[in-house]
DNA sequence: CAAGCATTGTGAAGCATTTCACATGTACCG
DNA sequence: CGGTACATGTGAAATGCTTCACAATGCTTG
């Protein structure tokens, strides 16, 4: 547990690299499982289609893991990208909105298996407070911020419409809760102190939408 | 329809700039309905946190859509950038996997809204197949090539286990479609012409973790 | 135990993206 | 109808990110 790790990097880090630290510890997963002691820098830009140089660079900024000639010891690194991640914790959750997508959620074993747990279930609707998913009761709206503080509460997921998503926000905040996942198409306002990520799905299906009628395609396969 | 837009933009676009356009249209659609007539670059920006110097350079890529001191149209770009981005037509898309994820998609109004029709729907599940969503019967996986070339299938949404996904994928871009959008945590393999997307639920949640564990506050509040 | 091989870690170079700043142009007011 | 205020469009500067290239270094083999 008192290994060098830089004890908080002080340098800014890039959201792209953070993202990629993502993708560094999903190899690893798949690396560990398939028994590998070590991988190189190369091996692990190929499984994630990015370059030797760019894994090796992300990796520095954090400390020097690997050997040289030898590479990065697999079953370490991933511990060790897990710990910056902040994933090598339980992380409770809770969810605000049981529709389509938010019921959905409840059963997403990625979450869970990077600890994500999801201890809270919110709705506004009459006939979905009280109701079991997956051995959680949904609570009532209306006492979400004395439940959120209760619980100790450090995440929340929102899965509600646009149109009340603000309103949901706010209080969630005053629960003192620091991080938001959104999936309500909106920009939502917050302190600075607060963390919001965005999930947009229809923005994806654009994004692919522009490519074909484009005709853009995709990185190292551009067209003169 | 045969108004001036640049008829193919020769630039490279970058990818940020694309997800903007997505940003840009949301709260176009927005102004529309508060029946804005006009709106500037400042106020687009200030709807969408970014800078308006970056909105106007965004849209300069495709055209002169402003008029000076007056701001941009808010309808006519609107219509501009829905073109641009290739969703002011109908979209055929299937889903295949009928999982949590899946079904939650089948019932996700942004895309019906935004143009993406999901038409038909497969699984390999016997007690799935056959059964109604929302109007659409699912389909044996075993016919997947078959009826992706009959109902001229332009893209598709994976949202199958990871172990699966590439068996899918293969057969999919056998079927001539050249747009996947994938919810699998994994690194699909495709040829040059195919555009992937990847939408990963947990990697957002892994971000704000991140930001949590190293204080690493939010654009705009960076602390020294 | 020395030579050779493989691979890291990292400044510096090369690209890409964002921001700046201002010339240009339009609308509106008095 | 001239003057003023406003806001676009865009080269150029600034910033940020990625790739290059190589010195450093530990492993392996004979």
């Amino acid at each position: 547990m008192d290994e060098f790790l830089e004890p908080a990097p002080r340098k800014i880090i890039s959201e792209s690299t953070i993202r990629r630290l993502s993708l560094y510890f999903r190899a690893l997963s798949i690396l560990e499982k398939e028994n590998y002691e070590t991988v190189s820098s190369k091996e692990l830009a190929k499984r994630e289609k990015l370059t030797p140089a760019q894994v090796r660079k992300d990796l520095s900024f954090f400390g020097s893991f690997g050997t040289r000639g030898l590479g990065y010891p697999v079953a370490d690194l991933k511990a060790k990208v897990s710990r910056i991640l902040g994933i090598d914790r339980i992380w409770r959750v809770a969810l605000i909105g049981i529709g389509n997508v938010g019921s959905a959620l409840v059963s997403y074993k990625e979450f869970i298996k990077q600890g994500f747990h999801i201890v809270k279930l919110f709705d506004n609707d009459q006939r979905k407070i009280g109701s079991n998913h997956k051995g959680i009761i949904v609570s009532d709206i209306k006492n979400l911020h004395k439940e959120l503080l209760e619980d100790r509460i450090q995440m929340v997921i929102i899965t509600v419409p646009a149109t009340v998503a603000q309103y949901m926000v706010d209080d969630v905040i005053r629960a003192n809760v620091k991080a938001i996942l959104n999936f309500a198409p909106i920009n939502l306002k917050v302190p600075p102190d607060v963390h919001v990520r965005n999930e947009n799905m229809a923005m994806e299906l654009e994004y692919l939408s522009f490519a074909m009628v484009n005709n853009h395609l995709p990185k190292g396969a551009q067209k003169s």
